[in-house]
DNA sequence: CTGTTAGCGCCTTCAA
DNA sequence: TTGAAGGCGCTAACAG
């Protein structure tokens, strides 16, 4: 293909040779100038950034990278990311990476293992230095691509740190707890759970957090009031229909997560019903979204800025060749509004 | 920096010269098996290839990005990632991209000028091959910057088509008109509005839109009824608190965006007033959560696929010599659920 | 069909 | 304090 009819007019090339040829000195110098400026006479360095100016010339990170061998690029992988969980997740995410030097490739697979294979492809073309990968799952073989590269990893639940491995552990544990006592403080006995897939490790996890707590406040866990949702709003509608279907049903519900309980909340008002009056819900990770629900979701707090800092940390920190911490932990907090009331 | 330390056992470069090696072929025979096969015989290609597996080796993108000058990056640059609709369209911009081989940096500015300038810097850096801006505003001086580098941008509303720009525009009015009209015909004459932040363009252009629409039923248009927000939850809320407090409040009020109408409906039943009994509600945007609120929102749809598709399509188109449009339509069109109803 | 040879833009010894 | 030279991993002529 001949590119010879783009216009050509004008095209002056940013490189640094240009940069070079106007602040006559070197190439050398330019890059000293950009990545040393100690080691440059203060004139010269004058010239140069001029020169830099004129041209608003910035160096190309490929070049850089190819010679540096580091590409400065996290890497993120989300589940969904239309889930309002991530988007801040992303956010806070990018904040910190790019405070510290990083672009950040987000990717999003949408649970969906072929797209996983393939971003994790594209990451390691783009030879990221980290991966955070915050799904809750992770492929064993697309790990060992990472580790092989001796890139760090970050998980989200899945426990396995080791040479390259970060993990970062979420207290279920004590939000739902906090969440099981209030409940039972307000005088429930019948409570139920709306689960996520059962193939998420962190669905297991707040699942398993919930049945424990329940027991040990004495109420035998009832299995009929375990359902399975998919944490969309659709799965959180569906099972809270049978729920309802329930010859005894619950008087209060646990949400594995915020989307889940706004279709929970739903539900219960097709059927005409009450929230809070007569059924209590309770959601998890505190969503924007969750302080604007009617009425307003008692949830538990999963702090995405803390996450993202730990993530992003992790990344970081396994980057220099000091020792770290491979295990982070994350607490979880109930937040009380207005969709729990006294049975 | 001595990295002399890190683990050397088995740190094999997973580069084309040890692919060739292993395949007993030159690197150029190694390139050519990964880019033109037919120029390869099918049984060198075949050791070739189980090299290329058993190395688990994939090529430097920088490298590649620096022979070929191009970087197979698209940069999308969004306002606020945490509003719905963004997420959406980011899914969308990013499957599209990836179908044709780009990744895609992605970057949120927050509103924030200063970060704008950053989001810019590193896509120069990371040489972009081309620039979606969906904030529905931009500094002439970084457009610039890109135009000097003939990398192709995608605006949203803001409408200077030119050498390498190209333009999306939405009509706003469509779906505003089919909003005022629906209301008309359920008796409504006293609508109200509630804007974006007035400086940024696509709110003007709604508001504009409605403006327009309200005048051509005949109504004449009164600035008391016509409010700001600011395109989040907590604006809407404020400014539906301005409305109602007005000696003769609206029956319908239509909203800039779906997360200020959120903001609005909650305002209405603090209020003690119901939607849509009291006080008709249309939103605009039609974010996924629009059919969920309580009771779900009539609004107008954009479609974020479409947007997307039409972005990224203008980028890539951007990117051949081949003439090609520079400005694209986006129709908007009314969805009806359950937040309005007769006067 | 395959290998040899130049760079792409930049950073980094090594000499001056 | 500066410059010259080599090479990062890869692609693209140009020869065999």
């Amino acid at each position: 293909m001949s590119g010879a009819q783009l216009s050509d007019h004008t095209v002056t090339k940013h490189t640094i040779h240009e940069v070079a040829r106007r602040a006559k000195v070197s190439i050398t110098t330019v890059s000293r100038t950009i990545n040393t400026p100690s080691l440059v006479d203060p004139a010269t360095a004058k010239r140069v950034s001029a020169a830099i100016e004129e041209l608003k010339y910035y160096p190309d990170t490929h070049a850089r990278s190819l010679v540096s061998g580091r590409s400065r690029i996290l890497g993120l992988i989300v589940s969904d990311i239309t889930n309002p969980f991530f988007p801040e997740l992303v956010q806070g995410f990018e904040d910190i990476a790019t405070r510290q030097g990083y672009d950040v490739l987000v990717s999003s697979t949408n649970y969906d293992s072929a797209r996983m294979t393939l971003s994790v492809r594209r990451m390691l073309e783009r030879k990221v230095e980290g991966v955070a990968v915050m799904t809750s799952e992770m492929d064993d073989h697309l790990i060992e691509q990472f580790a092989r590269r001796s890139v760090p990893m970050v998980f989200l639940d899945v426990g396995t740190p080791g040479e390259h491995i970060s993990n970062i552990v979420v207290d279920y544990a004590m939000g739902v707890n906090e969440a099981v006592a209030h409940l039972v403080g307000l005088g429930h006995r019948r409570i139920g759970f709306v689960s996520g897939p059962q193939d998420l490790l962190s669905a297991q996890a707040r699942r398993g957090a919930f049945v424990r707590s329940i027991e040990a406040y004495g109420i035998a866990s009832d299995g009929r009031l375990i359902v399975q949702g998919d944490h969309k709003v659709t799965g959180g509608l569906d099972a809270m229909n049978r729920l309802l279907k329930l010859p005894e049903r619950p008087t209060a519900v646990l949400a594995s997560n915020d989307l889940t309980a706004v279709g929970m909340m739903r539900a219960v008002r097709l059927a005409g019903l009450v929230v809070p009056r007569d059924i209590s819900i309770v959601g998890f990770d505190d969503i924007w979204l969750a302080e604007f629900t009617e009425p307003p979701l008692t949830t538990v707090r999963l702090s995405r800025r803390e996450l993202a800092e730990k993530a992003c940390g992790a990344l970081i920190a396994g980057l220099s060749a000091a020792p770290r911490p491979r295990e982070y932990g994350i607490e979880t907090h109930l937040v009380i509004r207005e969709s729990t009331c006294p049975a």
